[in-house]
DNA sequence: AAACTGATGATATATAGTATCATTAACAAT
DNA sequence: ATTGTTAATGATACTATATATCATCAGTTT
């Protein structure tokens, strides 16, 4: 992500924790601005690692657990269970109020596609869910996949 | 599960191992006769504990991994990454050949239900994957679900 | 300043999964 | 039946992921 795009997006993020009031702390940033710079999904460790250097030193990993259920919550994040990492909303900018996301994860490098579930396709994964007698509760599907690069490489 | 249809069950599983040259060992054979005879889905240490008195004493993590992956492999039970559980197949029993699974995992008993997802609906999630020049490797759907006991409960 | 609240630190521990090398069991072939 | 071969399991150690708990710090309010 461009630098100009970067500050922009952290912007945004800042913008709507004032509105709800909550805390855009310097930490809740740097991590926020790690997940934005990188090229794909990272975990909760390799965080730290990113982060290390702007933290002066070390974060232990209840900080950073802690960061991240916050940018979770504020749905500036998306935690994706199936890979047990983490990865930027790509809605940040823009005033979008997106549907169910479904998340393409390539298994190799991380790297994420984050587009809608279309209305007809959620409905008919959820008429089966229904007709088990279940209720979704995750909002998010993700998916196993291979990109383009990590497929010829 | 009742006893007659476990063992129905573990005899089509034997069965189906002699047909493809592998191995249904004791060990395996009381790994997925546990998981047939579990309510919901259970992590590898769950299953540990389960078997161990048939074990006589204790199985360390490792033997019980590698019977889960033996166990996958001949398609007898399926990993949940979503939940890092393990749930028998519902299919053991019959020749049905199976399109991609699609579960419903109680995200808080661990039950699942196994359907098959609609070919429509695949290919609607399928053209987000290509058109993002992805291809899908998992072949199979998990989503988090709240089913009917627990939701009342 | 005192008191309150939310954020972070520090420590320990729980939970999930793998690497590696040694040993045992099953089977095939003489 | 022994030997050789391969698959299966054991044992040990370790890595990776995540949480519980109590203490401390920072910002805000009064």
């Amino acid at each position: 992500m461009q630098k100009q795009k970067l500050n922009k997006t952290l912007q945004a993020a800042e913008n709507q924790c004032r509105l709800r009031g909550t805390r855009f702390t310097q930490k809740r940033k740097v991590v926020l601005s790690a997940l934005l710079q990188s090229d794909g999904a990272l975990t909760a460790y390799e965080l730290i690692d990113a982060c290390k250097a702007e933290f002066g030193g070390s974060l232990p990993p209840m900080s950073m657990y802690r960061i991240l259920e916050f940018l979770e919550e504020e749905g500036l994040i998306h935690r994706l269970k199936l890979a047990n990492r983490y990865v930027a909303c790509v809605h940040i900018n823009c005033d979008h109020k997106h549907a169910i996301p479904q998340f393409l994860i390539c298994g190799t490098c991380y790297r994420v596609v984050e587009k809608d579930v279309a209305r007809t396709t959620l409905g008919s994964l959820t008429k089966n869910i229904e007709s088990a007698g279940f209720s979704l509760v995750s909002n998010q599907i993700e998916l196993e996949c291979l990109c383009a690069n990590c497929a010829n490489g």
